[in-house]
RNA sequence: UCCCCUGUAGCUCAGUUGGCAGAGCAAGUGGCUGUUAACCACUGGGUCCGUGGUUCAAAUCCGCGCGGGGGAGCCA
């Protein structure tokens, strides 16, 4: 465990990571903690080194003793700066200063990787989103990039332990589709044609030569064949990437991003919309018992009143209000906005603020929309004009879920593709859910970056994610 | 894709009517100090995004291109 021959670790010492160790408060136990350099301050007689590994947001300070160390301990600390990869071995012990209630009183340091400070680009400082997005590698080590990256992983855990309390299954649906069909969004190609080759001799694209023998693309939506398996084992949801290559550049808009989309059979839009309230519930729950140091950091340094919000929203129940209420709530408004709201358009940004943020102040479900602004598979209420829709929409984010109650009939689902311009003969499997055994069934889609824009206060959503692609955007 | 803003030191920014390139932080050196966004002094540090133009003279004005941010649309 202490390295190589130029070890001044001392042997004998446990290996703990940091947040064990603040946790337990092992007064007097003897340590060694890996990790990187924050800060290293100087003073007449004591060394500091705040060291973090990742394990929590909090740092242990590591005090050395300016007046007791040899030659080579002095050398080796020439070469620590900020950044730089160590292991520290020392003892625990009350801290005589405010600040940390415990400290390692250290006496062996080993340096695994420098980090010259006259390059290394993350300062003592705080740094912008913008550059630190600039170096993706490097801004997990930064206190909230770290943060998202704990709450991110929290999030994802959390989303787990949801559906398997319930008893949904979890499926893989396919990231590659040869159905052009989805209907989601704009879809990036895969192919593995050589179109170089064929630009260059000038000759026309044979998609019967390429690797599915048919134009292949990456989804954008698991929910038609997510429901397959819902029309076998009753509860399910996928949770994995989505694809969309529309060219939208926005803080809220990912070309690549990860979608959670539960199906439930037998369930018809009220359950849908109970189990939505319940997932954002149990989500920002989870973030508070498990996160609060890094949620505590977001409220005081990114968005003040966080966790007071999320505290509120996990404890009261979500509003509901038909679209067409909706509707003639902004008419109330009219003035408020730039495009005048009437039944039958699509509620813009600005009308989806007014309503979660002026008149109700928290999480708004609007059921109920007009049929020709939503999907083809929403089931047809009777009333010839409106579907089972239902989106959540929060404060800051605006919609956060997009689901419905599915049409499960098969003559209205062939009339309602006819409609909007699609092919049954396209959809055919997805059509047979309806020719054999149909029933109501109900699901919604959850944006994971969106969720952990919500819980984490971040404005941008290319920085609740690691590597964010965007138009123009891939590096890393 | 459309609209607006923006690009100057490692980072964040200032730069007046067009007239010698600036500050804070960071870095280096020294000092002080159980420090904790440490403090004090000094030092080094520039393709003013690129390109073309106007002008005696361009970081500054104009055209084009590229990058970044915000808003809109698409949506999760």
């Amino acid at each position: 465990m202490n390295g190589g021959s130029n070890s001044y670790l001392h042997k004998e010492t446990i290996m703990q990571d940091i947040k064990a160790i603040l946790k337990e408060r092992a007064v007097g136990a003897s340590l060694t903690v890996k990790g990187w350099v924050r800060t290293k301050r100087d003073t007449k007689n004591a060394i500091f080194l705040e060291l973090n590994d990742g394990s929590c947001f909090a740092n242990l300070q590591c005090v050395f003793d300016n007046n007791a160390m040899d030659d080579a301990l002095r050398q080796a600390m020439e070469s620590v700066s900020t950044g730089a990869a160590v292991a520290v071995s020392g003892s625990l012990v009350d801290s005589p200063a405010a600040g940390q209630p415990v400290e390692l009183k250290a006496s062996g340091l080993e340096i695994y990787g420098e980090s010259p400070a006259d390059a290394y680009p993350l300062q003592k400082k705080s740094h912008s989103f913008e550059f630190l997005r600039e170096i993706a590698h490097l801004r997990p080590r930064t206190n909230t990039f770290g943060a998202v990256a704990r709450v991110r992983h929290q999030m994802a855990f959390a989303v787990h332990s949801f559906f398997e309390e319930r008893g949904f299954n979890y499926v893989h649906t396919p990231l590659i589709t040869a159905s052009d069909c989805e209907g989601a969004g704009e879809m990036f190609q895969v192919t593995t044609l050589d179109l170089d080759g064929i630009a260059k001799r000038g000759e026309a694209v044979d998609y019967g030569k390429d690797f599915f023998g048919k134009p292949a693309y990456l989804s954008v939506s698991g929910q038609l064949n997510v429901e397959t398996y819902c029309m076998a084992l009753g509860k399910v949801y996928t949770f994995g990437p989505t694809f969309r290559a529309e060219n939208s550049n926005t803080p809220r808009h990912l070309a690549e991003f990860w979608m959670i989309e539960p199906e439930m059979a037998f369930a018809e839009l009220p359950e849908d919309m109970a189990l939505a309230e319940d997932f954002i519930k149990h989500l920002l729950g989870w973030a508070l018992d498990k996160c609060g140091e890094d949620l505590a950091f977001f409220d005081k340094r990114v968005q003040p009143g966080l966790m007071a919000m999320l505290e509120a929203v996990r404890s009261s129940p979500f509003a509901h209000m038909s679209y067409t209420d909706a509707v003639k709530e902004l008419e109330k408004h009219a003035d408020a906005f730039e495009f005048k709201p009437y039944w039958g358009c699509d509620l813009q940004t600005e009308h989806e603020r007014y309503l979660t943020e002026t008149v109700i102040k928290g999480p708004l479900i609007v059921t109920d929309y007009p049929k020709d602004l939503k999907a083809f598979y929403m089931r047809q209420n009777d009333d010839g004009k409106t579907v089972r829709a239902m989106d959540v929409l929060v404060p800051r984010i605006g919609e956060i879920i997009g689901g419905s109650e599915r049409e499960y009939r098969y003559d209205l689902l062939v009339k309602a593709m006819l409609d909007k311009k699609l092919k049954p003969e396209d959809y055919w499997w997805y059509l047979d859910l309806r020719r054999y055994g149909s029933a109501p069934h109900s699901g919604f889609g959850l944006g994971f970056e969106r969720l952990m824009r919500y819980v984490t206060g971040m404005e941008n959503i290319r920085d609740v994610i690691p590597f964010p692609r965007a138009p123009k955007q891939a590096d890393f």
